[in-house]
Formats: structure tokens, C-alpha cells, sequence
DNA sequence: TTGCAATTGATAGCAATACTTTCAATTATA
DNA sequence: TATAATTGAAAGTATTGCTATCAATTGCAA
């Protein structure tokens, strides 16, 4: 039984499909909630197998490590906004549009009614800002990139690098705004949330659309010929 | 016997001052270098103790733990930066120069001549760029925050919005433009290193002058009026 | 210079983590 | 209904993260 939505990620990110079975779905589904309720240093495959009522070994057939996981829920979260902005912009023709569009669902993807049972959107979001750059601050990032790991990610990003340069072909760094529009996007929630005097943007705007004018403000102020 | 700088950490964050002990100074040296080495999450204070010819328990009476370990060396590099920043400001008037500088000294600290001979600065910065993160991507981040263990980079981070500010007092978002430029200086070199589609600067320009190029048009595009 | 305090070294130990292995029971599929 | 794939159960191992104890050494103060 196949439910809903469904992302080919990168075979080499997992031992076996998780997406295929229900033993599977449940590692999804509640090793989300066990992260962000743990934090993903305290985090480990013995809690979540109890969590789910199911054992080690289990597990560790599905993902050789947690870290391996991490960068599945990561993947997964990057091809489930790229779905969102897929759809959203498909019908809009101006390049200008189309930044403000990606800004929105980068920062609100949650929000959108597409959605997949076992996945609980919004504390992955959460988990995408507290625990996302733990994907590829590691010794191993490399070899974990050779084989193709941060594909979701890199793809989705250079998207937005392709629009940037639709909007002003002579913007000399347009995989860099992108990229840097995604980790602000992510740090500014988390200082907005854990260390207030780094950011101008509040904690209680729960829509987060001060975030969003600054980053329109970011984007177009660079972008602007 | 005390050797050249020394900077006053908040005392939270170890148990008794490595600055103090020669003990103390070839934790700091070596954890360095084997963090550098190993990577944070294989880095222990086993491997350091036996590095360095002491014991476990030794170790233990300076830091409880390597987290707070590497919230010492981090606060230790942005006080290092601080300081020369302060220096390299201490003759200039004009807000344009003092954010070039600001710029260069962020990602050119290294550079700078004035050194302790236990912290190999250059070593300490590429922690900074792949372990950096991590201080405050925990689940204690708001203890951590409230014993102000990070009040080193947030300090340095309010002193360059304060610059921001001069420069322009109108610009709405200093201290999120501060804390972004303080993140793409360190994630750009991260990717040019790792990730090269995620950014447009190259990993082979070891002055950093393209970064440096990129950060001086992204912070005066935003602040000219 | 003796005497006390602080620091370190050495050793041991313990609970938790990150896995791996084996084998039997169950479930899907052909 | 046979066969393969999947799971559960249990046990085991090496490492990690940390604490405790006590003796040896060193620093400093009277």
C-alpha cells in the first residue's frame, strides 16, 4: 500500500526504502518527533526502536547510522519544498514573481496543504533549522557528496540560483544568493528563537512575515540593476 | 608564567582556566589541531589525553565535556577577532572603511601577526568554518545562552551592527545583516571547499579575495541609501 | 626548609552508545 | 503451498563519556 506523495531520494542515503513499509514509515514518522523533541545528539536508534515498538536490528536495516537518517529527513523535506515551489510556480511567468514565491514557500512550506501522513511537516521544518547543518559539517562530507547525498539540497538551491539569473542575468553570484537565502532563512528563525541580539526579526510572528520582507528586501536590493 | 595575549572567557564554560597551566595551554594546542584532524564528532578527550600525555581525568578538571570544549575554542577565536579588529579600526573614522576592514579581518584574521604560540590561528579558523555551528545547535542552547557562553560572538556580532548603523541609520536590519555576514563568510568557504555548486567563489583563491569581493558588494548594495 | 594545598597521574569502574550477529518466527509473493 | 523476504528476540562487543579514589609531584607560604 503506497500513500500519498513519494520521493525517489538517493539510494545510497538508505539500506532499505523506508517509504515501502510500515516498519519503515514509522522510523519516518517518529524519528521526526524523537529529534526534535531530543535533539539529535541525544538521539539514538535504541529510543527510537522502543518509540515504535520494534527493535535495534530493525532499524539498523533500514539506515546504517543516524547521521544517515538525518540526511534522509533533510533530502526528503528539500524534494517536498521543491514539489511545493514546482507547483506554485507553475503558472507564473515573471522572474520577479517567481523569487517572491520561492522566499514564501522556503520560509512557509509547512503551511501548504500537501502533505504526507507519516510526515508531520512542521517539525521537520524545526528540525531543518536547529539540526540541517549538521548534514554536512562532517569529516565525511565528501565522500557523502561524491556519492550524491546533498543532491536534494544542491538541486533545489541551484533552482533558485536559475531564477536569480532569469531576474538580472548580470548578477555575478547567483548560486551564492541562493545559498545564502536558504541558511538565512534557516538561522534567522533559529537566532530569532535561541539568541535574539543576532537577528532584527522577532520570535512571536509565528507567519514569520517579518522574515519574509527582509529577505524580498535582501534579494531585491541585490538584484537590482 | 604568563605568554603573550590572553583573553578572559566567561568562566562558565570551563572548570578551571586552561590559560593558566601548561596542562591547560596544550589542551587548547592540541585539542586544535586534533579536532582539526579528526572532526569534532571523532574527536574525544581520550585521544587528547593520550596526545598530549595526561589522562582522561585530567582533561576532565578543565572542561566538563567537549561541547563546552569547543564553545571555549570558538569564543577564544571571535575574542582573538575582536581584538584585532580593534586594532585595525583604532585610526579610522570613516563608517566604509571600518566595514571593509571589519570584512577583511573576518576572513583574513589568520593573517594577522599577533599569535599565541599554543593556538595555531589558522587551524582554529577552520573549525570555526566546519564546527562553528554546532555551539548553538544544541538542545542547551538557552541555558548555555543565558550562562552567556556565547557572549564572545555575539558581542563582536552587535559591534559590527553598530558599525552597519553609522554607515547607514536608516537600515533596518543591522544585526541580522552583522550575524549573515558573519555566516556566509564561514559557509561560503565551506562550500567552496565542499560543496562548489552551492556557491560562485573558488576554492583555489587562498586570499579569499573573491569572498572578500562578494561580501564588500552584498553589504554596500544593501546599505546605500 | 618544612609543611600544606593544589595539581596531576594512574588505575579502575560503570552505564550508555553504536553497532553486529545469529536464529527463529512471521509475513508476503510467485 | 513453497520460497523468499522481513521482522523480532536475544546476546555480545568495542568504544564512549564520565566519575571516583588515591598516591605522587609540584608550587607556595610561613
Amino acid at each position: 500500500m503506497s500513500v500519498g506523495l513519494r520521493f525517489e531520494l538517493n539510494s545510497a542515503i538508505f539500506l532499505k526504502n523506508p517509504q515501502d513499509t510500515d516498519v519503515g514509515r514509522r522510523i519516518i514518522q517518529h524519528s521526526i518527533e524523537l529529534i526534535h523533541e531530543l535533539g539529535f545528539e541525544a538521539f539514538n536508534f535504541k529510543k527510537l526502536a522502543n518509540k515504535i515498538n520494534t527493535t535495534e536490528a530493525s532499524v539498523y536495516r533500514y539506515f546504517p547510522n543516524k547521521h544517515l537518517l538525518l540526511i534522509y529527513l533533510l533530502s526528503w523535506y528539500w524534494e517536498w519544498v521543491h514539489f511545493l515551489v514546482n507547483i506554485n510556480l507553475s503558472n507564473i511567468d515573471n522572474p520577479e514573481e517567481k523569487l517572491k514565491i520561492v522566499i514564501y514557500t522556503l520560509i512557509n512550506a509547512r503551511r501548504e496543504d500537501q502533505s504526507v501522513p507519516y510526515v508531520n511537516e512542521e517539525l521537520l521544518h524545526w528540525i531543518v533549522i536547529s539540526e540541517g547543518s549538521k548534514a554536512y559539517h562532517t569529516k565525511q562530507v565528501d565522500e557523502e557528496n561524491k556519492e550524491g547525498m546533498f543532491w536534494s539540497y544542491k538541486n533545489l538551491c541551484m533552482r533558485v540560483a536559475d531564477i536569480i539569473s532569469e531576474l538580472n542575468p548580470e548578477f555575478p553570484y547567483p548560486r551564492s544568493l541562493a545559498s545564502n537565502l536558504f541558511e538565512m532563512a534557516n538561522n534567522q528563525i533559529h537566532f530569532a528563537h535561541h539568541l535574539p541580539r543576532l537577528t532584527d526579526i522577532s520570535d512571536t510572528d509565528s507567519e514569520h512575515s517579518e522574515l519574509r520582507e527582509m529577505m524580498e528586501f535582501y534579494a531585491f536590493k541585490l538584484l537590482e540593476s
